[in-house]
DNA sequence: CCTGCTGCCCGTACTTAGTACGAGAGGTTA
DNA sequence: TAACCTCTCGTACTAAGTACGGGCAGCAGG
């Protein structure tokens, strides 16, 4: 598409985050890249190693949009806003979800950003203990959010329904009674949306840190 | 391997979830699953239409080995029971966990599944919207937890203080001070196992649902 | 007992993807 | 000007999904 100047790390990378936001994490190759950067296949390897590197790069590329939580601020206040960043930024990406958390070389923007929510509690007067807890409730619960709602048609409440309805036959009403009347009572009514619960639970859980912090 | 009597959507989607056990989801290929399964690679396709067919199948099985929660059972209990065994469900197929958000046609495992889950909660007095809050916090943090659970090098505490070493150069400690501080002080004392942190998280969430049901 | 149908298995081959190898173009330095 | 880089690309090999059609085995009806 875009071909401006020479190719470099950075615009592999960054061409790579737009392949993948276009089409998604299965139209990613090699050969869309280059066409998306205006040059052939084999020009992109010499920028990376391989398609694993470019994987890693943009996984570190959306931590890095991520809103950090600052360790000197109130620590209920820091982690409601990177919560709620960091699933903004994975609804704009939500290729990188699974990504994120299939590879295993960190980036400096995804230490970075661990390094900030470790801090940010800490500073809040977590002990270790408490920290590891919190971490791992909370980064489990953003990223299961994320993940579930990455799998529904987002950005347009009307076509749940339609999909629900879908998914469930007439017949489905005696098999799977529960699940026919929750989608006929809430999953069905206007204005639903699921992204709506995220706050929720984030207020639950952060609640409940707030209780066992003291 | 195991060559017996003839083949069977039941045989292929089997060899299917050995094969992803093995060696995890790329592995599994048309010609690795007919090795498996003592066949050529275009008899599969006697029993199904494509790969996307035996993704969904597998997904439908691994929903199949959890627990449904009892609907006539102390909710509490219930969830908790549940949500333990799909945790242990999903470390034996970690490669479910990405498998289950990326496909959009559920089987009946994982529909039945699904009512058993909103069955209990309404039993348990749980009202729609309450139940709808229920639902996706439960499952984010199930979830979520199994996929960042997935990427340690499980079932060997001591290779993550390894990992965990080799992930933190020298510097770091300049840069990502309290990531440092908190792995030196955490996770690689002996004895450190993140998935102790499943309970704690679990109660938590729990805790705060019995509060808003009354 | 033969004939033909049907269900299952497989041989062949096409397409798309990752990427090794090395050539060549253009600029840079000695 | 010659040796050297740096970057790009042409060619081609390998792996994977799967379309197409052939062949075989077992069963049904004559």
């Amino acid at each position: 598409m875009a071909k401006v100047g020479t190719l470099s790390r950075e615009r592999v990378l960054g061409g790579a985050v737009a392949v993948a936001d276009a089409g998604g994490l299965a139209s990613l190759t090699i050969r869309s890249l280059a066409q998306e950067l205006g040059v052939k296949p084999m020009s992109v390897y010499h920028h990376v190693a391989n398609k694993e590197e470019i994987l890693d790069g943009i996984v570190d590329l959306v931590f890095a949009e991520m809103d950090l939580p600052r360790t000197d601020g109130d620590w209920r206040t820091e982690m409601h806003r990177r919560a709620t960043s960091a699933r903004r930024v994975l609804r704009r990406h939500p290729w990188a979800i699974t990504l994120l958390h299939s590879r295993t070389s960190p980036g400096p923007a995804t230490l970075r950003h661990h390094d900030a929510v470790i801090g940010t509690l800490r500073a809040g007067g977590f002990s270790v203990q408490l920290t590891a807890h919190a971490f791992a409730l909370i980064d489990s619960y953003v990223y299961g959010f994320a993940l579930t709602e990455s799998t529904l048609p987002i950005d347009d409440p009307d076509k749940i329904a339609e999909l629900a309805e879908s998914m469930m036959p007439a017949e489905a009403a005696a098999v799977y009674p529960h699940l026919v009347a929750f989608t006929a009572e809430h999953v069905m009514r206007p204005g639903y949306d699921f992204g709506d619960e995220f706050e929720y639970g984030l207020d639950l859980i952060l609640d409940g840190l707030a209780r066992s912090a003291g």
